[in-house]
DNA sequence: ATCGCTGCAAAAATTTTGCAGGTAA
DNA sequence: TTACCTGCAAAATTTTTGCAGCGAT
């Protein structure tokens, strides 16, 4: 059984997993963690940096915030070919692995849960001897309201 | 049957391509087409300048050229997520679509076959009401030398 | 009181754009 | 000749880095 969620849990988490690498839970790390529990679809620097309230965060503190959120594996960066990292919060209940339907018009986001087979990437992997295999997988379309 | 193949397709299919949008056919253009067909695995921007000979190309001009390219579908890009837009000559044989194997460590790549099942992408279309789906797919893992 | 973190500013890296002159058709 | 293209330079974007001071533990 996961532990039962409740409005603090990305901040337990985050407590939790920064103390193992002696580092600090700070103003700006839960900041961007709450944004991005905010939203459903991914967010850039940007994104962020604008939502920040008055005497709000700099720029470079959120990249490097990102980074380490990233590699603490608590948000994951997602790319749609436009040269701008975005980013999610990793959900806590299964292992959160999901895709992205892009509108190539209004740049629109829909969460997908479909997924690559599973057999055909560890055969992938096997056909290679390539180890560790995980994929990025997105779609590209034009929603409904720009058809 | 499709014609037959001989070094100089892509300079025909380019010729053909740019003739229809009354744009021309130029040095840095063909050498762009050149530098990608030697390659199998999609080139930067960079690397692309990097392999121009004395009296070369400008950088500028190999990314007119790639988004041109691009548009007239005769190369396509690829995002690896690292920010660096990279191109590969579409195949003209079937419809050329593939995806990459690429190692975290190297950054080899290695070409795929394998692709995202039709019917999944067909359902993920219909279900959302999205029109001219397509997708983009990526493997990531470490290659055999880098284990 | 540490050591890590932040803001600020400067730099780096990738890509885009303006313009004057050159070139394909 | 007439657009279109190219090189050069400057600018725009996104991201990274150095450093002095602040702040979590």
């Amino acid at each position: 059984m996961k532990k039962h969620s409740h409005r603090h849990e990305k901040e337990s988490d985050l407590t939790d997993c920064l103390r193992q690498k002696a580092r600090r839970v700070t103003g700006p790390r839960l900041a961007i963690l709450r944004l991005l529990a905010e939203r459903r679809s991914p967010m850039s620097s940007k994104d962020l940096f604008a939502r920040f309230d008055a005497g709000g965060c700099d720029l470079a503190t959120i990249y490097r915030s990102l980074h380490l959120l990233e590699e603490l594996g608590l948000v994951k960066r997602f790319d749609f070919g436009d040269n701008i990292g975005r980013y999610e919060l990793v959900a806590s209940e299964a292992d959160g692995h999901h895709h992205h339907l892009v509108c190539t018009r209004c740049s629109g986001v829909v969460e997908i849960d479909d997924c690559f087979p599973e057999e055909l990437e560890r055969k992938i992997s096997r056909r290679n001897g390539f180890k560790s295999v995980t994929h990025k997988l997105e779609f590209f379309g034009v929603c409904p309201r720009c058809q």
